[in-house]
This record gives structure tokens, sequence and C-alpha cells, in this order.
DNA sequence: TCATTATTGTCATACGTATGCATTGAGCGC
DNA sequence: GCGCTCAATGCATACGTATGACAATAATGA
């Protein structure tokens, strides 16, 4: 039904290894030779079999891309790996992280990649030790996990958030409320304790009803803001874990008739697109995602083609100052 | 090197076609040699290699995507796509469509694959045609190809942009720009052709410099905006072929001071979770690109299972009141 | 002329799983 | 006790490509 190697040494009137090495511009088969084969599968519309490939070759050219596909943050990393991946010859498989576990080990387990970016591993998942214990290279990437043992590329979390942190405090706010992210998450750990580390150096306290920590999204920052509220005594300003949350915050905001930043400052952290627009010119704290996208793809292409030493890419971060954390 | 179906074979002690059946629960196998089989798998950690299985059975379990990342519209569409290919054993491989076309075909006909899911095929695409002259299943997602003889889901749009233009006609609008997507997109076509339809009822025309045609993104808005104001004489509502024109325009009113709906009315399309916020409260159209999406992913795998007749599902579109069209 | 070497291509097999067909052995009826 | 049936499993091969080992041919030199 389809064409295979074998009906183009037919045609080409050579043998199927000769096909196979010609193809690939074995320098043991004469250029006349290789044209012809080349002839004859332009004219059937060969096209190899990556199957038969990757089981003689045992390499797929394939790499998982495991993520939490409803955190819309890290949507827009697809291209830029994608792109990495591609001009590798390599192609990409999208693996979501919630779901049956056991399912997903088994797919990033039964030789169908050789390699995976983790994106989203929580701190508790078992993921990266079975990865390892199997032998298939893996990065993590922005988030990282509680296994060490594994090359990473992430952001400066808490040189960012302390930098955060002190802005506020220089700009007078005393009272300081902050929403993260996930527990079991390295960056809402990172990004807590760096702020946490600029309010202590300044001997600010964080009143624990000012603490949030809920999801990294929109309705985190909706729902945070109004508890804050609720307290009856909300903070001056706040400091967001990431842009969505302060983006959500700032929507809360608006619905409530609160003024930012004249009434409360907001900051957020990894500068997406939108934390740019004129609805909202917020201030936040710059993650190059694209960059360690890049970075990490690349990397784990390195380590597929030639296992070597873990390696720690930090990308550094920097304060974006807008609007919404008043007058600098 | 890894655990092969022959090393559970040797340590149950039966030949390597046993453990394949018995592995899949074959009834030609007994109760006690599949329990004895699934404990030798267990303890060699055994998985079963998807290349292999590939090979023999000639069916991959795997669906490209292929798709415009840049084109953040699609990004919400991956999940629920994942779930549903997820749910029927199918793992999904993202593919740009940008970037060289002949490498995209050879991925998509190396047998890789089972099937396409197009979301942002163009008009003038020649991928259709040749996947189809190949036999590889493919269904169109939102956008439809100009080649006919394939499966489809896509939303009313000619309805749904017929709405939005008698709706703001209803409002006594008589000069009303339009912004609309790229002429070689189905979708772009049929939102230009509803709006006129309504526009051509009233017997209201569009003026040339009122009708916009760029990318379908944010910036576009923006420009969009922009441009119709340097006209000289800007429209009193602008029709917007999808949510991120809308919202691009919204941003540059705001710049501008250009009050919205009391100055210029704007409607979008898609009904993207941005349009419902505080910020925005855009009035748009509702696509429900989700439902479509499983629907999508769904007609796929039955057409990859038993190759059967084409199908075309076309989804209703609804107007969304909100604030940005003016009262109602 | 013949041995030697370089070149070019073929042969055979591996990769891991699935499956049609053959084989073995047990159970059963007569 | 013999032949038959049927259940359970093994054997052999296919799937498509890559590659090490080898064969055939041509070219070279003495």
């Amino acid at each position: 039904m389809s064409v295979t190697s074998h009906d183009v040494a037919r045609l080409a009137g050579v043998s199927q290894a000769t096909v196979s090495r010609a193809l690939r511009g074995d320098p043991r088969v004469t250029n006349e030779t290789q044209a012809r084969v080349r002839e004859a599968a332009q004219l059937l519309g060969y096209v190899r079999s990556e199957l038969g490939r990757g089981l003689s070759t045992r390499a797929t050219h394939r790499v998982a891309l495991v993520a939490e596909l409803e955190n819309t943050l890290y949507h827009q990393l697809m291209a830029p790996i994608h792109d990495e991946l591609a001009d590798r010859g390599y192609r990409m498989v999208l693996l979501a992280e919630h779901g049956d576990q056991a399912v997903l080990h088994e797919r990033l387990l039964d030789r169908s990649v050789d390699g995976a970016i983790l994106m989203t591993t929580r701190l508790t998942s078992s993921l990266p030790l079975e990865l390892s214990r199997r032998d298939l290279p893996f990065v993590f990437l922005n988030r990282v996990g509680a296994f060490t043992d594994a090359s990473s590329v992430s952001a400066d979390n808490l040189g960012g958030s302390r930098a955060a942190g002190e802005l506020l405090i220089g700009l007078g706010h005393t009272r300081i409320g902050a929403i993260v992210g996930p527990g079991d998450t390295s960056t809402a750990r990172d990004r807590e304790s760096g702020f946490r580390a600029a309010l202590d150096d300044a001997g600010i306290v964080l009143p624990r009803n000012l603490l949030i920590q809920r999801e990294y999204d929109e309705e985190s920052g909706r729902l945070g803001l109004q508890a804050m509220v609720d307290t009856g005594t909300p903070p001056t300003a706040i400091f967001c874990a990431n842009d969505f949350i302060a983006i959500g915050a700032l929507n809360r905001a608006m619905e409530l008739g609160i003024s930012v930043p004249d009434d409360v400052a907001v900051i957020g952290f990894d500068d997406i697109d939108m934390a740019g627009w004129p609805a909202f010119q917020l201030t936040t704290v710059s993650n190059p995602l694209m960059g360690m996208a890049r970075r990490a793809a690349g990397m784990l292409i390195d380590r597929i083609e030639e296992p070597g030493n873990t390696q720690h890419d930090v990308f550094a971060t920097e304060l974006v100052l807008r609007r919404t954390h008043g007058s600098s």
C-alpha cells in the first residue's frame, strides 16, 4: 500500500541497502547511483518510515513536552520550543501532566520519545526519579523538581521577588500582602522566599491573613484581592507571584472601585505580553521565558546526543516599572 | 539494555508470542499464564515498545496537530484536544504550520502519525490535497480549507458576524468600520461576508478606508483603530473579526482617550475568557471552540478507526452582550 | 599475468511486537 | 483404547530501515 525502500530499490535496480545508503548521502554509493535512487524515490513519492527507522536506530527524534495544559503561561513557550527542536531535527509530543500518572509514565517510557522537558513539575512528583531510573534524559524548565540530579533552566526567582519587595518597601509601604502559587512548586516557594527576605531586611512582618496561596491564574488574583479586602484592613501594596494573579487582582479592584496604585499598589511576575497593555500597565518582574525555553530544548538535545554532566542555567530577572506600583 | 517482551517471556517461562497475547488479555491464554506473565512484566518493569508495536500493527495511535503556534487563540484548544485524544488512547504531536513546507509534509507522511487536525490552514495551502492523495485522514478545525473533500468542524461564522452587524445597525450606527483577518482564511472571509450582508440589508455601504485587513492579533486592533482615527472621520462603531483584534482596539482607544462605547462601539468575535474581564467587558460573538475542538478530535479518530464518509459539523454562535456595544 | 587493493554494492540480520498457522496435549465419546 | 475435538501455547514470519560483513568488480603495480 505505501511505498517502501524496497519499492524504490526495485525501480532503481539496486538493493534496499543501497537505497538506504544513497538517500543519506553515504559516500560509499557513487553519485550516479545516488542520483538514480533519488529519482526513483521522487517518482514513487517515497517517504522514509519513521517507525522502521526508529526501531533500527533506537532514536525517535521526538521529545515530550510535559505540562499542565490548563496553565496558559506555558502556551507561549510552545513556539520557541518547537522551533528549537525543529531546527535540530526533532519533533514535539505534548503530554498533559494532569490525568492518570501511570499512563503518563508509560507514555514516556515506551521508547516513543528520546527525552522530555518538564515545565510544571510539582516538588512532590515522582516522575523525575522514575525517568532518571529509566535513563530517559530530561530537563526542568522554569519550575525545578525536588530531584536535583537533572539539568534545569530557570529564572532568578529569589532575586526577582526580592527586588519587587524592596521596590514596594522603598515606596514607603509597610502593610504589604502577597498572593502566591501552589506550595509544591519551586517557583512559588522561591518567589515567596525572596519577597520575605526583602521584608525581613526591612523588619516588616507579613501578617498571616495577607499571605494567600492559590493557583497561578487570574481567578486567584480576583479572589485573593477580595479576601484581603474582606479582612477589613487591606494592605497598601500586593506582591503577586505571577502576572495572571496580578491581572486578576487588577480586575477585581476595578470592579470594587479600588484605585490602583492610589489605594493599593500591585506588582506581578513574568512580564507577559498582556502586562504592557494600556488596560493594565502592570509593574512586574521580567522572566525571560522565551530564551529559557529555547535553551532548555537545546540543552535536552545535547544530553540526548551525547550524555554528559547536568547543567543548571539561571536567567537573570529585572524589574519592569510601569504604572501599578505608583510613582517611583 | 531495555526490557523487551523476550525478557519477560524468558522469566515467565513462556514464548514471546504468549507474552504479547497475555498482556493484552487475549482469552486464548489461561488466567494462570496471564497472571504469571503479568507478574514477570511487573517485576522487570516492562513497557511495551511503541515503535515495535506500531511497525507491526501499522498504527501509531498518534495524531498531529497542525497550527500557527504564534496565534494564541489556538493554545486554549490544546487541552480539550489532548484530553479527547488521551481518552481514546491517542497522543498528540505538535507541528507548526510556518517553516519549511516540505519538512512539514514529510513529517505528516512518514507514517509517524495516524491522522491530523488542521487548525489554521490557509485557503491557498496545498497540504490538504497532499494529505488526501496519500490517504492520511484529517479534519479541519475552526478554519476550513479550500479542499472540500474532508471533514470539518467550524462555527457559524456567517450567522455570527451578521448578527453582530445587525446589532450595531439596530443601535443606529451608520458609519461602521471593520478590522478583519487574513484574506486567505475561511474565517476572515466568512466573517466579512456575514457582516457585509447585514450592512447590505440595511443599505449601508462600507467605505474602503474603514475596512482594514490584518492579522488576527492584538497589534492589528491597535493599528486598525489608529488607522481609522487617522482618516479624520472615524466610524462610530467597529466590528472586529476576533477578540484579540477587538481588545487591541480597546487598548489603543484607551491610550488615545477615546471612550468606548460612547465615542465608538466595539464588537469582537470568539468570546475568549479575557473578553469577560472587567477591564474590557467586550461585547462579542461566542464561538464554542472547546466543544468544537473535542468534536474534531473525536471525529478524526472515528475516521482513522473506520474510514467513512466526510462530515461537516457547524456549531451555532451567539451574541454575548456586555459593555462595549453601548446600551441595547 | 597475477596478486593486491580500492571501490561499489549485496546479503543477512537486528530492532520489538503481533499474528497466522502448526503443534502439543488433554478430554471425551464410542 | 482409538480417533476426534478443542484449548493452550509455540513457531515462524512480517512490518520498514540500517548496518556490519562480505562479494564482486575494477584498477593498480610488479
